[in-house]
RNA sequence: GGUCCGGUAGUUCAAUUUGGUUAGAGCACCUGCCUGUCACGCAGGAAGUUGCGAGUUCGAGUCUCGUCCGGACCGCCA
């Protein structure tokens, strides 16, 4: 074959009179008649390129032929652009390859789909035919810029004296916390390998071995539903560093963050990320990653309602819930079905009824103002700062729940009335996580981060009689009020992992069993240590500016966890299940 | 596991609130013409199991039920 000189985004004024070859992909075709042009496409650029009959008959014959996508090597001279006919779009637009011989490597069949930019394609098309949505420039480009990412995240690292070490993708199933993929063994029927769900024990485990500072950019696991930022194998960078607190741990990763925005987007963050309580996020925000790009915060008016005439607040203000909500300017455009929108929302996540107020001329309206006094209205104008217009949503309820509903409401409202400026960065680290939280289900703690991470020392003596005060050595990194990274100090002594698996009722035995492995090598003079883990596909989501998780990973699975392209998950033969002693039950639906 | 939205030529959509003649259009595709286009242009053409399966009806793209697939969200994600 005709072997390429130039890539289709090299060649300038310069190169004009050069005897060039590009290989390349039929981006369009213009025949007219007497002329061809090609668009010549590769990942480097577009390059035109020119048949003329007077030049090459025959070459200008066999050029007919060629229609989209067809991929073909082409030698030729470049020329300048006749006057006029530059295409400034184009970085090569000033010249064209006048082609004196074509060889086609390989035609193509009409693709599903063009392949061009803001194409309006079903999603299930484009990852069936993958191979083909990849070849879009938007695609190309974000997985161009996730391939920088990670050289300038392992420059940084690296610069910084860490050590890069793989861990096990076969590791023993610890189901705390996310579901586990499970790999049967061969040789052990009835025993499973488990996909690491984050190499969490092993780093610990390279800290008791001195590696002192370790990092990983690695493939992560969870059996979990998926969401647009959410997908069962996703990438970490995984970092552990011993003899620090929590304050090394984050200014490492802050000064990653700014390595990253200054290599990427050539910006520079001059800034110490400020810090916020997760009670602060919860109660201002309804969030553990709230987004600060704007402001419109929650307010409270749980004292408000507490003796007050409107019973199902007064109720719940004094069993403790909270009475908050979110005040809006209305712009006019707030009318009843639109407010009936936003109760279902509300509803849908399992909300009560979404209690409204609007200022009309010093006058406040809404449905429940009948059951509330005179002095309740004038209150709560007073401490809603109420202006004419003004629309107040009201929720009333368990705290936390309640206000995470409100957290959300507060995101949709800044979507629909524009408040988010999408050319702002703000970076934040949120802080003094609750140690546990109530599992429902289980009805029992468990563990908000994970089993290992450390209790406050401030709040050491209350670990059994008051275990749901505790506060965790955590810290969250939130971008845009994206999670983008989370760690913690870890537990580095036996005794204190041992009282933290009993306050999560973990049992000694149960512990042994499941972490006995990590528990033993705290005994051999593990070291202070932790760390953090940033969501790597979730980085480059926010430094592309893509809308779902599936388009920075080259091959993702659907919101139902299958591959389209390739059919995985597949049926195995029955001497595959065989030979790992598994019998397949078929899902009765 | 649940809720909501969607599935009609290759593709993106349409098909009169309320079921009724031969299911239309843009782009793509095919054929012909065209020597300066780059969203080329002009003329013509082909293209449909309305996701799948039942049901209601004289009659279903349209209504009902089931099912599959895509997307968003809730639960879940230590």
């Amino acid at each position: 074959m005709l072997k390429r000189t130039h890539t289709c985004g090299d060649l300038r004024k310069e190169n004009v009179g050069q005897k060039v070859t590009l290989n390349g992909w039929v981006k369009n075709w213009r025949d007219h008649g007497g002329l061809i042009f090609i668009d010549l496409r590769d990942r480097y650029g577009v390059t035109q390129i020119v048949f003329n009959p007077q030049t090459n008959h025959e070459n200008y014959e066999k050029a007919q032929a060629l229609r989209s996508e067809f991929v073909i090597a082409v030698s030729g001279t470049v020329h300048v652009r006749p006057e006029g006919s530059a295409n400034p779009a184009l970085s090569t637009g000033e010249i064209e390859v006048a082609v004196d011989q074509l060889e086609i490597l390989n035609p193509s069949k009409t693709t599903p789909f063009e392949i061009k930019d803001n194409i309006d394609v079903k999603e299930e098309l484009k990852l069936t035919y993958r191979y083909l949505d990849l070849r879009r420039d938007e695609l190309q480009n974000n997985l161009l810029l996730r391939s920088r990412l990670y050289s300038v995240v392992r420059n940084y690292m690296h610069a910084n004296r860490f050590v890069e070490i793989e861990t096990p993708v076969l590791m023993k199933s610890t189901p705390e916390g996310a579901r586990d993929f499970l790999v049967p063994s061969r040789n052990y029927h009835g025993r499973f390998y488990a996909l690491p769900q984050s190499p969490q024990t092993y780093k610990q485990i390279l800290m008791v071995s001195g590696f002192d500072r370790y990092f990983q950019i690695v493939k992560c696991f969870r059996d979990e539903d998926l969401r647009k930022d959410r997908q069962p194998e996703f990438t970490q960078i995984d970092i552990e560093m011993s003899f620090v607190d929590e304050n090394d741990v984050m200014s490492v990763s802050e000064n990653l963050v700014k390595a990253i925005y200054k290599e990427i987007k050539n910006t520079d963050i001059d800034f110490d990320f400020p810090r916020m309580t997760y009670e602060q996020a919860l109660m201002e925000y309804g969030s553990d990653k709230p987004d600060t790009r704007f402001d419109l915060k929650i307010q409270h008016f749980t004292s408000v309602f507490e003796s007050g005439g409107f019973k199902t607040f007064a109720r719940i203000a004094q069993e403790g819930g909270v009475v908050a909500g979110l005040k809006i300017a209305d712009d006019g455009s707030y009318g009843r079905a639109k407010i009936d929108r936003l109760n279902d929302r509300v509803k849908s996540q399992g909300g009560p009824g979404l209690a409204w107020f609007r200022m009309n001329s010093g006058n406040l309206e809404g449905p429940i103002v009948k059951f509330l006094g005179e002095s309740e209205k004038e209150e709560l104008k007073k401490q809603a700062n109420l202006q004419d217009n003004d629309l107040l949503f009201l929720l009333g309820g368990e705290k936390e729940k309640t206000l995470q509903i409100l957290g959300n409401l507060r995101l949709h409202l800044a979507e629909q009335l524009g408040l988010i400026d999408e050319n702002k960065d703000t970076f934040l680290w949120v802080v003094d996580f609750p140690m546990l939280e109530y599992d429902e289900d289980e009805k029992r703690y468990a563990a908000r981060h994970h089993p290992f991470t450390s209790p406050q020392p401030a709040d050491m003596d209350r670990l059994e009689s008051e275990p749901a005060s505790v506060r965790a050595r955590a810290y969250d990194l939130v971008i845009n009020g994206n999670e983008i990274a989370g760690g913690s100090i870890r537990i580095h002594r036996r005794d204190l992992q041992q009282r933290v698996f009993r306050m999560l009722n973990i049992s000694d035995e149960e512990a042994e069993h499941k972490f006995g492995f990590l528990m033993g090598a705290l005994e051999y003079g593990a070291p202070p240590h932790g760390g953090i883990a940033f969501g790597f596909d979730r980085l480059v989501m926010m430094l592309t500016g893509a809308r779902s998780i599936r388009d920075v990973i080259a091959f993702p699975k659907t919101s139902s966890a299958l591959s389209l392209m390739d059919g995985a998950p597949s049926t195995v033969s029955d001497a595959q299940l065989r030979e790992l002693g598994l019998i397949a039950i078929k899902k009765d639906n």
